[in-house]
DNA sequence: TTTCGTTATATTTGACAAGACATAACGAAA
DNA sequence: TTTCGTTATGTCTTGTCAAATATAACGAAA
């Protein structure tokens, strides 16, 4: 029975987390459901958790993440831009790639 | 401006957390002041949190990584064995390459 | 101008973790 | 057998964060 390692990464720019794991999860609701209530039901959050993170990411970033539409036909919605998709993408590259690095790294421990 | 990647690692044995940034520097303060209270002391965090910590650390690991003892000569101690000596310093060779994985991978965002 | 479902925001409530505090257990040495 | 500083453990309070609730703002379309 031998240990396991596990991490969690994130990206931020001056002092502010701009992404996560929870806050990619949620960009990835949004670009399935096109709509960050819906987002925020399919992943059990509140409504107002869900607008607080993308708020957050969208204040973080150097570009905007999500374009949000108030009212209007359906009552509004949110979508992805290009560079959201992009970060998506990159993020989960990122971290898939840690995970593998690390379970090579993790053989320095269970030799011990 | 660019981003920042950050990151945070951690081994569990069977569901329990064996290792983490906190109780490494815990085990840390054990090797150099000889004491779990005042290792507690000098990190600033209670001798409950301390033990606790230190606690489910030997619970979790495969070999004893500290030797308690109570009474005696100066009222007891703890200290690292070798085994514990070698998990720290494992734990902090891969901490290191893991942030300097990261930093590279992280091109792949700053350049969206 | 009324309806609708969404985004946007404030306020209150509740649960859980952290901290403070208290004290028992221990064994070598004087 | 008394003293001492440590390890070991329980209990209660407090602070913080999440959750629940409520509601305002909005704009296209009927």
């Amino acid at each position: 029975m031998s240990y396991k390692i596990k991490s969690r990464i994130w990206i931020e720019s001056k002092n502010n987390v701009l992404l996560g794991e929870g806050r990619v999860h949620l960009l990835k609701a949004i670009q399935e459901t096109g709509s960050l209530s819906k987002a925020a039901k399919s992943l059990n959050i509140s409504y107002k958790k869900a607008w607080q993170l993308l708020d957050s990411v969208n204040k973080s970033a150097k570009k905007p993440v999500t374009i949000n539409s108030i009212g209007g036909k359906g009552g509004g919605g949110a979508e992805l831009t290009e560079y959201g998709q992009s970060l998506v993408i990159a993020f989960d590259e990122i971290n898939k790639n840690c995970w593998a690095f690390l379970d090579k790294q993790l053989e320095k421990i269970n030799m011990l």
